[in-house]
DNA sequence: GTAAAACACGACAAAAATGGTCGTATTTTA
DNA sequence: TAAAATACGACCATTTTTGTCGTGTTTTAC
């Protein structure tokens, strides 16, 4: 149904999240988990995903947590969105230079299904995680044309 | 893994196929599987629900099939993506007014949600599958600035 | 007027993805 | 050394997606 998955969700929360708590201290999956009524398991690998893909790092033992690698406004959605669930494909074509669906031969949608994931991928890479709290989000034309 | 559904794909090859074949007479859904090796009972219900949407029109009997009901240049990718997928929710909770998601009294993310779903929605409202298939789709900016 | 070709559609089954849980190990602080 | 935290693999449950089957209806052509 194009939408983002409850992963996908958990990480924006906690990034916003820890934005918000970090005096020095990093904040924990458990403050986050009991703030946010998330499960706090499946929110420790959200967690630790980010941590892998250098947006967050984690600190281990009793005073650990996460800390932000990047502020909100370098932070963009995309990168959110590919660290969690991986590069935007959408259709299974297009991850290969060669199309192995039954479809190959005949693929009327191949090239142009190529061309709006690139303009997404676009779309999504320029608006930061700033942007997207503030609500003063530039507009398409701005976005699009510093691109 | 924001991805589109091979529902939306079927759908897509479909319409850019009625739109090719289309002297006079409607393209069956049997054609249309037979050539790109979707199974036809499937391909059905796709059709089905295009037509229901007015995407295209269903003739009955043995020399039925379906015809489209509007140009490609006129056909937005939001229209089939909304008649395939049904709205675009990003999140569960942009659906109601109120969100009744445990994450309610705190949410951090949904009104920034609510906001790129909009963009999101006139990004796709504005991509006609003409200039899809062309590849000589408008630049972002001017695509945002004629909204 | 009957057979064949096509759409219509509900019910269901199989497969894949998602969301969540459990257990155990490791790291660090006090 | 105990407690609090991350790390992570294995696993299960649920939901969504994809595909199948059967049956019915409509229309054309012979």
């Amino acid at each position: 149904m194009l939408k983002f998955s409850k992963k996908l969700e958990y990480a924006l929360i906690s990034l916003f999240e820890i934005a918000d708590r970090n005096g020095n201290d990093p904040v924990t999956a458990k403050a986050i988990a009991t703030r946010y009524c998330i499960p706090l398991e499946l929110l420790g690998k959200v967690l630790q995903t980010l941590a892998k893909y250098n947006l967050v790092t984690s600190i281990q033992g009793v005073k650990g947590g996460y800390t932000l690698n990047h502020s909100l406004s370098d932070l963009k959605v995309l990168q959110v969105v590919e660290a969690i669930e991986g590069p935007i494909n959408l259709i299974a074509c297009n991850t290969e230079n060669i199309c192995l669906c039954e479809q190959h031969t005949n693929c009327n949608i191949r090239t142009p299904m190529a061309m709006i994931q690139s303009e997404l991928e676009q779309f999504f890479g320029n608006i930061s995680l700033q942007e997207l709290r503030n609500r003063n989000i530039k507009t398409h034309a701005q976005l699009f044309n510093q691109a």
